[in-house]
DNA sequence: TTTTGAGTTGTTCGA
DNA sequence: GTCGAACAACTCAAA
């Protein structure tokens, strides 16, 4: 075969990528090839901080596509349409591409296979859909059994991993391609450099520097103990598998604290397969409750406390720091997005799905399966979800997970000057102390929209009555 | 088929 | 201040 065209999707590296590898050893040569798809361009799950870095990450892969006799090509519209008038102009045979296992992608990728010669590998995932599962042959809705059956499969070994190719011979004809759109300027805060080569720095320098206090440090929020690789992740600027391997690897040393890190974060890298599983397998998750019972929970979906939340104003010291977080830099630290999705579903009682979409808004690591995962299990109404008692209290989450509230500080200026001890409870503090710190509870910084204690026990009231 | 053990990440209360 | 129990049963997975 003459030559393949290379549909990137979720898969915006050079090295490890099998779709790639597999267009170089099927054809003499290999189109590159990147479709803004109208369908996901107007969708309302995409906002401009991700959108931004995926811009950014096609111009990348474009410079490093062209360093090995290569190109980027770029188009728009409906991916039959333009994958069809791509075979006519370059007479390839085949289209190959990393499976992509959310709802609409196998639509679209279905609606494309029956026409055209698609051909799709895995890589989204380090184990795909359908190759975990229990002896009867269904899938797993528990993580922990999820995960042993997970250890149980052959390990992605370095040997595995494949290499970057030193050379993509590619068609020398014309061939029309859009520009990328320029970055917005919204993108400026975001502190994020996309790309293949920024990905492995991040994950050289998260090995060698964190991996050891990661067990201990991962839930911090004044601690940047995390990887930060999640929107490389997300376009596949790393892939899993290699994100796996660097996690084997360090769990081969001698120190006792590096092997239970590497442990944990290979931990949550299988917590990713999961959801994408947990999403390939039962995509009306997508819509409704994982269990049918908990769509009959009453929200109370109040318009003005849901603003609040989204603008960082509820007055919850931690809660509005996390929102403001995300809101200036389009991502959030776990524990953070633990906190907020509580806050949201269980001390206002405002409807999961309201939060998951301005999550996907906002986030620049945004993926369907791992933000409707984790949101369901935050709200009680998914597999293996916390038991809907389970509702975290603002104050003690700050209190235990920033301590000297550094993380509020950061992205709460008004509280600057407000002492540790009322930092995560300001409206606790004196009349006078507020005049001394310049904070006014009512003036400088709201008091909290909901009583905790109170919304507590009207929402175990409400969720009780619904199990 | 039945039984048994277990289930990411919490909070509150009372001794 | 610390610690264990209660929260509330239910579903899942595997023997």
């Amino acid at each position: 075969m003459s030559t393949a065209i290379w549909w990137i999707r979720r898969d915006l590296r050079l090295a490890d990528n099998v779709a790639l590898s597999t267009a170089l050893a099927q054809a003499k040569q290999v189109l590159p090839v990147w479709i803004f798809d109208p369908v996901l361009l107007a969708s309302p799950y995409v906002g401009e901080k991700r959108l931004a870095f995926l811009l950014a990450g096609l111009r990348t892969l474009d410079q490093a596509l062209q360093a090995r006799g290569s190109r980027l090509i770029v188009r728009r519209g409906h991916p039959p349409a333009v994958l069809a008038q791509l075979l006519a102009e370059t007479g390839a045979g085949v289209i190959i591409a990393e499976e992509d296992y959310s709802p609409y992608a196998r639509r679209r990728d279905q609606a494309v296979a029956q026409a055209l010669p698609l051909r799709l590998v895995n890589g989204m995932a380090i184990q795909p859909p359908g190759r975990v599962l229990k002896a009867d042959g269904s899938p797993y809705t528990v993580f922990t059994p999820f995960s042993k059956a997970w250890h149980a499969l052959p390990r992605p070994r370095a040997a595995d991993l494949v290499p970057t190719p030193t050379h993509i011979p590619t068609p020398a004809g014309e061939l029309a391609s859009e520009l990328i759109p320029t970055t917005p300027q919204q993108a400026a805060a975001v502190p994020f450099m996309a790309g293949e080569a920024e990905a492995q720095r991040r994950l050289r320098y998260f090995i060698d520097q964190h991996i050891a206090a990661y067990a201990a440090n991962r839930d911090q929020m004044d601690i940047d103990g995390t990887s930060r690789l999640s929107p490389y992740l997300r376009f596949g600027m790393i892939s899993p598998r290699q994100a796996a391997v660097a996690a084997y690897g360090a769990m081969t040393t001698t120190i006792p604290e590096a092997r239970a890190g590497a442990a944990s974060w290979l931990n949550e890298l299988i917590w990713r397969d999961f959801y994408i599983h947990i999403l390939a397998h039962f995509p009306a998750v997508r819509r409704g409750s994982f269990r049918e019972k908990y769509d009959a929970i009453p929200w109370r979906n109040d318009e003005t406390q849901f603003a609040a939340w989204c603008s960082g104003q509820t007055g919850y010291p931690v809660v509005d720091a996390a929102m403001r977080q995300l809101a200036a830099t389009g991502w959030m630290h776990n524990r953070a997005r633990m906190i907020v999705a509580s806050f949201l579903t269980k001390d206002l009682l405002i409807d999961w799905r309201w939060g998951e979409r301005w999550f996907m808004r906002h986030l620049v690591d945004g993926d369907p399966a791992s933000n409707n995962g984790g949101w369901q299990w935050s709200a009680g109404t998914g597999t293996d979800a916390a038991p809907y008692f389970r509702i975290f209290n603002p104050v003690s989450q700050g209190a235990k997970f920033d301590p000297a509230g550094v993380y509020v500080r950061r992205w709460v200026p008004e509280l600057a000057r407000v002492p540790d001890q009322y930092i995560h409870a300001p409206w606790e503090m004196h009349p006078a102390v507020q005049q001394v710190t310049g904070c006014i509870i009512g003036r400088d910084y709201p008091p909290p929209i909901v009583d905790h204690r109170a919304v507590r026990s009207q929402t175990l009231a409400a969720y009780r009555a619904v199990a």
